[in-house]
Order: C-alpha cells, then structure tokens, then sequence
DNA sequence: GCCGTTGTGTTAGGAAACCTACCGAATTGA
DNA sequence: TCAATTCGGTAGGTTTCCTAACACAACGGC
C-alpha cells in the first residue's frame, strides 16, 4: 500500500494526459479535422481546439488546410508530425547484420540488410557504420536525425550495466564496448536487448500475439530461447535473463550441453545421426543437414519423420515447461527451426496436450525473418515518442517556483 | 499503440487521484494533522484542508479533536475511518479450516482454526459457517459489514467462471457451489483464489517479498506448486494456472505422476524406501515418515542426510525451471516440506549454483501456518477500499448530463 | 435553384480544481 | 517574557475543463 506516484495531481496533468490522447488518436487514424478528434478522445470541441493549438505551437501536430482537398466541411485537417526525428533499429545475428529506420510515428522508411561473416570486432563495427549510412540516407535522414537507438542481440542483457553475457553465439561481442562505440557515433545512447526478446515484441504488435495477454516466443535455431509477453508486456526478468529456457534441467541435470533434449544448434542432425541405427527405410544420405531432415520429412520420408517427430518432443518439453510456470494462452515457435512450423506444429501440439491440462496454443511465427528489426524498431520508436513528447511540452511552461504550501 | 484510458482527463479526475493520495497517507501513516498531511501528499494547505472536509462528509476520514491529547498546535487530527465494513478471509487448507477478517484498512481484527477431517461439503459448509460467525463475533462485526470476501483454496481458480479445476487434495469442492453458497449467505460474491497465490501475496506485502519485484514461492506440501510475483503483481496466467510446476515434464514425461522427481506428497518417504537398500548406516526405522526422516537429519544421522540431499536436488530442479523461465531474484520455499527450510536450504541453493548461470536467491518462509490468510486478507482489503471508495464517491456527484460537445 | 438541416469552428460565460500570499492564534524556545 | 515557528483559514488568481450560442459552409430535398 504505497503511493501510486511521487507528485501530486496537479491541474497541468490533466493537459498532458489529454496531449497524449489526441497524439495517440492521430497516430492511430491518420489525419482528421478537429470536431471528429474531439469524438475521439472525448473532449469537448473548445478544448480540443485548444489542445491543437498548443500542439501545433511545439511542433508535435500538423495542419493541412487542403483547399477542399478533404471532405465536407471541414477547414483543416490535423495529423501527428512525421519530420521531428526519426529511430534507429539495428539487429546483430549470427550471419546477418540489419538496420531499419522509422519515423517519429513508427511508420519504416528504410531496411539494410548486410551478410556477415566470422569477422571481428573491428570489421563488425565498419560493416555497422556502411549499413547504417546506408538506412540513413535511404530515409533521407541525417546522424542528427536520430533520437533513440535500439540494438537487438543474442545473450543476456543486464538491465543495469548494459553488459552482455552467455552470448555464445558472436565471438568477442560485448554490450559496453558496443554501447560506447554507438554513443560516440550517433550522441544517443543505444538500448540493447536480447534478439527474442524483441521478436516476441514483434508478435505483440504486428503478429499472432495481437491482442494476447500472456504468450511467449520460443526460437530455435542457432540457440534456444524464449522471449515472454506477460499480462501484455515483456517480461525481462530480474537481470534479464527471463527465457532461458536452455537451462531447465531436464535429462541428466550436469550435462551442461543438456544435449539429451536441446532441439537447437546441431539438435536436428545429432539427433538423425543417433537415430541412424535403427534401420528404417530411407532416402535420406549421411551427412544430414537440417535443411535435407525438414525437406525429406515433407516428402513423406519415413525415417525423416521419425527424426522430426522426436524433434517435436524435444520442443514440446520446452513448451510445457514454459506454461507449466506462467499458463501462456499462445506460444509462437520462431527461430532457424522453429519457422520450418509446418513439419513440426502437429506432433508438438498433440504432444503439448498429452503433458499439460491446461496446454497453451501453438502456432509457428508469421513474421519473417526481420522479426527482430520490426521488435527493435516498435521499441525505439515508443522511446522516440516518449522523448520527443518531453522535450517539446516541457519547452512551454518550466517556469515556476514554490514557496509556501 | 492504443489510448491509456477510455475517458479523458477531466477536473474531477485530479480530485479523485488526489483524494486517494489522502487515504493512502493516512493509512500508512496512521491519525495526522492536516499540514502534515498537506506535506506527505505534495498539495498545498487550501487543497488540502477542502479534500479532508470531502472525506469526512462522505464517513471516509475521521477528525478527533483531542483536547490537547495531541501535540503541539494541532487542533484536529485526522485518520482514515475504520467503522465501514470489514473484509473477511477464508481459508480451506486440506487440514484446517481458517477464517480471519480486517477493517477497511487492513487491521486484522480476529482469526479462527478449525481442523477438519475428511468430510463431505455439508459438513464443510457447517464447520466454515461455524468458523465464519466466531470471526466475525470476535471482530464485534455482522454479516452486512461484510464488504468482500476472498477464499483460498488448492487447485486452479478459472478467472471468468470460478470453477475450480485439478484440485486432488480436497475431494468434493466445487467453485461454482462454494461461490453460490458463499454468495446467497452473505450477499456478497466472493472472489475465489489458489492458496500458493495467496501465499506469495502475503510474502510480497509481508513477508520476503517486500520490495522484491519478481520472486515465486515454491510451495512443498501434500501438493506441489509455486506462486509467481511478477514485475511486483501476482502473475495468474490465462487461466490461472501459472505456477503448476507439478506439470514440468521432468523424468519420463509420461508419467502422470512424475514420481521421479516430484519432490511432494509422499516424495520424502518414497525417496527413502528406494534409497534403504544403499547399505547407509542409519538409527531411522521403517516406516518412514517426513517427520522422521527430517528430524534424524537434523540429528546428523547419515541415511537422513542422504535422502534429505535427494529431496533438495528434486527441490532444486523445479526452482531451476522457475528461474530459468522467469528469471526471479529470490525462491522462497513453502509448504509442510519447505518450511522445514533448515536442513533443505543449503543442498538446494548449491545445487541450484551449479544448475544456472543466473541462480535465485533461495529462502524459507518467514510467515507461519496461516500464510494463505494473510494473503487471501491482504487481497480482500484491496478489494474493499476499491468498492467503498467508489460507493462513496460517486455518492456526491452523480448528477449532471453532456449534450453538445 | 432555393432554403432548411447538418456539421464545423469560435466566442462567451462559468464551474471545478489547483496555486500563492497573507493573517490571526497558539505553541515553542531563547 | 517575547520573538520565532507552525497551524488553520481566507482572499484572490491561474489552469483546466465544460455548456451554450452563433456564424458560416456544405448538403440535400423540393
């Protein structure tokens, strides 16, 4: 039972709340004229006009007077500005390094896309540098344009330090090294978040999790993880590593590979080479690859299917023991594997249902392979927003002191 | 990218915020005068004074003039009124029945423990009536005092219906009736919860918990299951069934029973019946029992130790699995097992270390055996603030129609 | 093609919430 | 004892919202 907030509720408050609403109308509707946003945000039509105008004074909103380009009667028509900054969205993977820009409403104006290759920090970094310029330019932006920064990454994101940790998969990546370099670059300091993480941002705002309250991401491919939308937000954990799921002890609880049940990494083949034994009819030739596993099992292959099918246990632990703590209605399979969905969804499923009473629905992810990009974009864009929006109301009225009370 | 709020922020909202603001610092705080109050809140003098004479003309604060009782220059102080209504708690624990109730400000005003011994819902309905009358008789209540009524019991509570599913220790119970019975006795509907939920609510505004954002308690008892508190809130899940760790599939993942690692029910004993024929030096004799087997632990007797070290690796599996799904920053176990923390605690925070690269902090319970009341307590003050709030602000102004806008 | 209806945007007047400033009364402390 | 402090209260003013009324433009039925 404690203070629901530092400051008193003060006349002012009121008006930035009602701010907020008309700029959240715009964003969401587009243009309007000023009677039809006074419906929307449930104000009366002076005060909206009001609010308009303050908005208009700071440079947060719009005004067209289309001749009679718009409808009916209308004299002016209002949209949330789209040219007082932009964000910046980059995604370090495995083989890929992106970059992505949007405006200040969220709307993509740009997408780089550079293949990577064992290279090292310093490489990393120019490759960086070439494929920002590159979204930069292709915005029409400038460095100064940007106002927020958010860097997707595998590993371990402490919330405090910024620091990376169990990476594994980038070689000599660090969270401070990278952080400083991109503060000095740009002026902005960057957020780093973890890749799945930013995926299951993703879904929450443009795929299956619309809508859904509690769901998680489980992506397999090079590693295994999870990322965690709880009562309709992320749940980062209390040092980040929430969805981790590569350590739930199953099987021998010392094997620190957990190599008896990881579906990621070399999961798929290792698990065709044990299965090899057994002499099931097969087109399949050694070395398995995952990509010759999936395509045989699609073609009806019967030692590919069994392969596939012990696969899908592998996963169906995982989802279990996901719902089994926090009773997700929804988990989207993503990752190298997890998108290979079709294959896999059926046995999971029947499997997810023979384990759990409650099982959560399943599904693989509609997002490509940008999921990241579109997660990290969503991101920094609300924090675009969310600086924009104080420097520019806070530019009006920062001068009074008091005295008595 | 959706609107905060579905109405807009009008005058009135700045009152009923900061009336609340009032409340809060009164019931923190305890009886106050009113420039004290004026301090804590952040409002000045005036605002203040006219929001306390609102509250005391809808019964929600009491003024005492004490004479000069009081100190200094006050000439009135003001607390937050107690006399309307109290919240009654049930508890129907497999082995007790309790039932303890509150003033509106969450002062407990009596508890009573009933044992109950396998019987049918008549009678459980008896004995609860029977527990409920001595409660509110010791509290110098009646039944329409009653403002919200909050019951614990085991098994998962279905947010929308109220049914009670996998219950397995209490036989017959059924939600719906338990509701309909409650409901038709004393005009108020309760609100039905899991115990292990309630219990870690007690642990958040009691117990370890406090100021802990994101822990669990892991329950070991008749039953097995965990309580999640989550970014500082009680984490239900879509259906209420988060926290049924019972359900990681651990071991053969086939097994309905997981009896290979289920470290509940008769876990203890049955881990020493297999482990009696390791020719262990021991002074245990068969039958086993938890009692004995703990207490010749604590003695130091070596078979005792062992098995007891089998019981915390099993422990540790499922305190693993929350933290590597979750990430919390603290474990707290209990339970009938876990609260016999002295001889668990250390096998298990060593095993859990080795288990996960980010380990919990691990500790026993410090609330007694009427944890769930507490909780269940805690919930139903929550609850009757809300509703008498609104009862009696609403009661001032609910007269007046918007026409043009 | 005219004129009533409908909808937009603005102005005027007022209500509800907050604030600062000041003042008298009571207590405290030097 | 008397100055300083603190309390509760009043007066006057600001910010924010509201309803009501009105001018003006577009639409549509006749």
């Amino acid at each position: 039972m404690a203070l629901n907030s530092d400051s008193p509720a003060v006349p002012t408050l009121l008006r930035e709340i009602n701010e907020r609403r008309v700029l959240d109308v715009l964003r969401i509707n587009g243009a309007l004229h000023a009677a039809e946003i006074a419906r929307l945000v449930g104000l009366s039509k002076p005060t909206t006009a009001a609010l308009l105008r303050g908005l208009i004074d700071v440079g947060l909103v719009d005004e067209d007077r289309p001749g009679d380009l718009d409808s009916k009667r209308a004299r002016s028509v209002y949209s949330a500005a789209t040219k007082i900054g932009i964000s910046l969205a980059i995604d370090i993977g495995a083989r890929y390094l992106r970059a992505a820009t949007a405006d200040i409403n969220g709307v993509q104006l740009s997408e780089v896309s550079v293949a990577v290759d064992e290279m090292n920090l310093k490489q990393l970094l120019a490759s960086l540098n070439a494929a920002v310029d590159r979204a930069l330019s292709d915005a029409a932006s400038l460095h100064e344009d940007i106002v927020s920064i958010v860097i997707g990454t595998p590993g371990v994101v402490d919330k405090r330090t910024g620091q990376i940790a169990i990476a594994g998969t980038i070689g000599d990546l660090d969270g401070i090294q990278l952080g400083e370099v991109i503060s000095r670059e740009f002026g902005v300091e960057p957020h780093l978040e973890n890749d799945i993480n930013l995926v299951a941002i993703a879904e929450l705002e443009k795929g299956l999790g619309r809508g859904v309250l509690d769901f998680a991401v489980l992506s397999i491919g090079t590693g295994l993880g999870a990322g965690l939308v709880l009562n309709g937000k992320l749940h980062r954990g209390h040092r980040g590593a929430a969805g981790e799921v590569f350590y739930v002890p199953f099987g021998d609880p010392f094997d620190p590979h957990h190599s008896s049940t990881n579906p990621a990494g070399g999961g798929l083949t290792e698990l065709a080479e044990q299965l090899a034994s057994t002499s099931v009819a097969s087109e399949l030739k050694k070395p398995y690859t995952t990509v010759s596993i999936l395509d045989a099992a699609r073609r009806g292959d019967e030692f590919a299917r069994m392969v596939v099918e012990h696969e899908a246990e592998r996963i169906s632990l995982y989802v279990a023991s996901i719902s089994a703590v926090v009773d997700v209605e929804l988990v989207i399979l993503a990752g190298g594997i997890g998108r290979q969905a079709d294959v896999l969804l059926n046995p999971v499923r029947k499997m997810v249902e023979q384990l759990l009473p409650f099982p959560p629905r399943v599904e693989g992810t509609s997002l490509g392979e940008s999921a990241v990009l579109v997660g990290a974009l969503q991101l920094a864009t609300r924090k675009s927003q969310e600086i924009i929006f104080r420097e520019r109301s806070s530019a009006i009225d920062n001068d009074f002191v008091t005295v008595d009370r």
